[in-house]
DNA sequence: CCCGGACCTAAACTGCGGTTCATGTCCGAG
DNA sequence: CTCGGACATGAACCGCAGTTTAGGTCCGGG
């Protein structure tokens, strides 16, 4: 077997990504790693795919916890199959453009609410979302 | 004057808006309000509109910070004009577009990258943003 | 054998937009 | 005057996506 393992430092190197963030990312359960008899973390060469597509995902968005559920179907030491690539893209695809969608309606809605000249409480569809426009910002959300 | 002022739960109560958040805004210097002798909260009546103008731009994806930028226009206790209202929507308008775009690019560049089979690091720039793709997705910013 | 750099862990901290909690005060109705 | 509900404060906590820190271990070169 050729196929050398990569240390943390290795593939923090290679992929751009802080040693940290990948000891999170193994906690999290996104990538995976073997241990050595001194309990040192070994990647096997795939984790450098898994660890890009995390990097491409999160850069259009996508939560980590999302990310791990479809990397859930990629089984560990694997290398990623083009099919998977491509079912991802879609899905990704698809989130997107209902972000995109729903961002698009909100601007209407806010325009539209000024012109008006309403903005006041009770009238505004924006001050009162109620629907699905509900709990967009970042902040706490309770279970 | 009929111009009765509001207790803070008045306010939470025509606003929708929790008297927690109420005294959060109030520490960010969003909203203002006077103190009667025994230390409570009194709220100009004027005070509604701009929690619906915080709430409205919260809604359509504004930070907090930026929407008290605005908000540092409008005196205290002074009724919002609609002009007012009109260059804040504008304001609101450009920045919500710039995201719009900024996902739309992302999401073609993903789309992009799944199709050429790369999806690897020093090629992809998905992967390796580098311009003003970086730092989307929430997180910890180092200042 | 010793040194330094790479690695390990757990815990604490970041910023955002608040909520929840503990403890104490104010105020109006009866 | 007393009681309860509304109000006040500061501190701790939530989720997210990590980073930083403190203190300890591993490993290879000289």
């Amino acid at each position: 077997m050729i196929t050398k393992e990569l240390t943390i430092g290795e593939l923090s190197e290679r992929s751009g990504v802080a040693a940290s963030a990948l000891r999170f990312y193994e906690r999290e359960g996104l990538i995976h790693s073997r241990r050595t008899t001194g309990n040192q973390r070994r990647y096997h060469r795939t984790t450098l795919r898994r660890v890009a597509f995390i990097r491409a995902s999160q850069s259009v968005g996508m939560p980590l916890s999302v990310i791990g559920e479809v990397l859930g179907f990629l089984p560990a030491d694997v290398p990623p199959s083009r099919e998977f690539w491509v079912r991802a893209s879609e899905c990704w695809s698809r989130e997107i453009n209902a972000r995109i969608e729903k961002m698009e309606r909100m601007r209407d809605r806010f325009t539209e609410c000024i012109g008006c000249g309403c903005l006041s409480f009770e009238q505004c569809a924006l001050v009162n979302p109620g629907d699905e426009l509900a709990g967009q910002g970042p902040g706490a959300r309770r279970l």
